[in-house]
DNA sequence: CGCCGTCTCTCTCTAAAGAGCGACCTTGAG
DNA sequence: CTCAAGGTCGCTCTTTAGAGAGAGACGGCG
């Protein structure tokens, strides 16, 4: 906890691929101002690593198991909100970096991002300072004034997602199937799409769903 | 190239991620018997690094820029018969792999597996013995039996994910609406599917499209 | 050679999807 | 309180999808 005083950062890395951390952990470590103090193979045990560390950073895969990385990033700012929270991902069509961001991480980073960058971007969040890498910079932009599903339409979206009918998506949220309609209807609307298909698509480009 | 004769096993690493390429690195030259001698980052780079370093082991990323892995184990293969092929995924159900395997490369990992896996299918591939996940194993023998696309439904498959109608296939492809059909009604049957919405999420899981 | 798989096309018929409406109720922000 | 938004339900209408069945053309293979 005491690590940023003696001048180095102190890093947790949370990531289900033992590759993944294995070649962060060489990275950091070459560094003469950062340290890997712990690593967890899934979402609970990045929380429990957390906390029991106190990382200056928490570097951590957006998909894994047990826990998202979402849940993750909303458990570990309840223990600590000052948590500065560096997101990784593979994907740049994430919705949910957006959802990991305004929760309040401090920055996300592609895993296909170059050594430099994501040693800047360590010791970017490190300072507190938000890092914006300029790929999803732009797909910010991008979503801006695009319009959001609500909840219920992202349930829907999710059994459309499965090949569910409209009939059988009415049965099984209990509603009619005028009502299952209506939905899909406002997503498609949404979504720009104009087929189901097209919807579960787009919706999974823009990571609003995960088949 | 006579790597082998001096008792290490020399690698060939390609991957587009650098933290990947890292982590492989970092875990293989802590090995006695092994060593890094060449990277690649996408599947171009991957076939001239083979060509140059002739290595005992290539590592190969199934999803790369430029080329995918399936183009990089066929040019390898060429230049190389006897090229000892490695294949990493991070998708379990990948149709790729089984083109792969097929086509000559000696074994697969994913990339979850633990260090110890990872090491130990380099080695075994070194030796040209083929390595077997039991995932995959378990993941080759249910797709024993079940039926392959053709070509052709493939392409319509593809165009039925980005969410097209069948009349609008039809106009791609230059058939009449009632083949495409016909195609899509054969998409279903083979795959099981009641919708071509279900038959999408199918084909995603079984890796047959990347969306 | 004949058989089989693939691709192509045609037809009918039913079920589902989607467009375009209006309407009611609740909840929360102003 | 008013107004907006979300969820619910209803209606009609046209288009699309999908089941089912048949058939011709082509090429590989025993």
């Amino acid at each position: 906890m005491a690590a940023e005083l003696r001048g180095r950062i102190s890093v947790v890395l949370a990531d289900d691929h033992p590759v993944v951390r294995d070649g962060l952990a060489a990275m950091v470590n070459q560094q003469a101002d950062m340290e890997v103090v712990a690593e967890a193979g899934d979402g609970e045990q990045a929380i429990a690593c957390y906390e029991q560390h106190r990382p200056d950073v928490l570097v951590l895969d957006l998909r894994m198991p047990k826990r998202d990385g979402v849940a993750v990033v909303q458990r570990v700012l309840e223990i600590n909100p000052k948590a500065r929270i560096l997101i990784m991902t593979t994907y740049d069509g994430d919705e949910d970096i957006f959802q990991c961001l305004s929760q309040g991480a401090k920055g996300y980073l592609l895993k296909d991002a170059p050594r430099q960058e994501i040693l800047s971007a360590i010791r970017a969040v490190s300072e507190d300072r938000p890092y914006t890498s300029t790929t999803v910079a732009a797909k910010a932009l991008q979503r801006m004034g695009k319009p959001s599903l609500t909840q219920r339409e992202l349930n829907v979206l999710q059994l459309v997602a499965e090949g569910r009918s409209n009939k059988d998506i009415a049965r099984r949220l209990s509603i009619t199937e005028g009502t299952a309609k209506t939905h899909v209807k406002a997503i498609l609307t949404k979504l720009d799409a104009i087929s189901r298909t097209e919807a579960v698509a787009v919706a999974h480009k823009r990571g609003l769903i995960h088949l």
